[in-house]
DNA sequence: TAACTTAATGACCAACGAGTCATTAAGTTA
DNA sequence: TAACTTAATGACTCGTTGGTCATTAAGTTA
């Protein structure tokens, strides 16, 4: 590339935010070892030592990322339940409109691959994001299907269970989106993908009226 | 370890697939870059030199261990299809029966969480892996979903993309044993989970009375 | 049993990349 | 405007690891 780098500018405020976002597109395409520091640099448009001046080291900066990643928009639809008054059904489906418009469209839907990539490699790191993020949407998810089994809108399963395999379809859009669809002439179209999920879900967990005559 | 080592004994018609055995273990743990060949060497019980008289280097390596994962299953699979008779609900658990038994409980489990991780940084190994893997399988699973619903045992429904749906599941319980179950205080019970997806395919696949009758 | 072949070894070298720091340049203060 | 502070730089150091190869040892052959 022949462009002139830009020249030296400071920007102490913004520096932070602009190294986190070229370390989580480094981070999830390549993985934490494979990504050079230089290279992330470069993608936020500074020298390597610059990057020290904000992290303490490569593995800080990795922590970081994961961290800013868990935003708010758990205790959103933690709000949106809370609020919820019709059908245990409909609430999962805002559940999910409302994680796909903050997350499923946004450069965060990288970390679950990420996240899933490394976790062996950081096991602490592995356990804050389950405990805050997997952890808190598995209950969002597992007191909707109670509140529907309750209710007789859905028929009773094992909730804890029954959560994974719901759960599993909507991380693997996002998994599969920043790795295997490299490399595969076609592609799912996520909007369908999660419409069809949400489908057999609302046939699969009903209650269905011969089992209320039993 | 205080254990001595043990002394130099010449394996020529092992030590190939030893030392795939000990890389294949290494690799889903770490990942490509973060795993060291004197690690895998050390595994394999031999010294890095060996490993360089079997494989040329990493990569080859890394590309031996997912070539030699794409085991006969597929085609047992194709069999199993070909000969079925009954319901195509029950192809479908006979199908996922045999995987379980075949990869599921086996290493080569490992390969769907070393593959996603690293997809990226090897595209033309990603592409290899989806072609005689990953479409294979969802061509079984799609035919199966097409006789289903030109029987009228199941509605019908976008086939490419609901088989997507289907796998998801399957593929990230995989995924997670290889993953985020290090650092999550409980775990999944594979059998419960299997049984509950297909538990819910069984009746949001199905064509319901209502519709015929529309 | 000596001579030979070949599987195995691990010290070594070169390349790489995390992290450092003396220096430079942008911006602020007096 | 000079003096000062501080954000940015990139050459450099040092440790790590992929890959090599002279040497060793296991096994075979004559």
């Amino acid at each position: 590339m022949s462009a002139i780098p830009a020249p030296r500018k400071r920007r102490k405020e913004d520096r932070p935010s602009e190294l986190l976002g070229a370390a989580l597109h480094l981070f999830v395409e390549k993985g934490f070892t494979a990504t050079r520091l230089e290279d992330v640099a470069a993608k936020a448009g500074v020298s390597k030592g610059t990057l020290y001046l904000y992290y303490e080291n490569k593995e800080a900066l990795f922590k970081a990322v994961i961290q800013e990643g868990v935003i708010p928009i758990i205790a959103e639809n933690e709000a949106i339940a809370a609020k919820h008054t019709s059908s245990s059904f409909d609430l999962l489906e805002k559940l999910l409109d409302n994680w796909w418009t903050k997350i499923g469209q946004t450069a965060f839907a990288g970390i679950p691959k990420l996240m899933v990539a490394e976790a062996r490699n950081f096991p602490e790191l592995a356990t804050f994001y389950y405990e805050n993020v997997i952890n808190r949407s598995r209950a969002l998810v597992g007191s909707t299907l109670r509140r529907g089994m309750n209710s007789g809108e859905f028929r009773p399963m094992d909730v804890e269970t029954t959560i994974d395999v719901l759960i599993a379809p909507i991380l693997m859009l996002l998994i599969w989106r920043f790795s295997m669809n490299c490399c595969q002439g076609s592609q799912t179209d996520p909007q369908q993908y999660l419409q069809i999920h949400m489908d057999i879900l609302r046939q699969g967990l009903r209650r269905l009226e011969k089992e209320s005559q039993v």
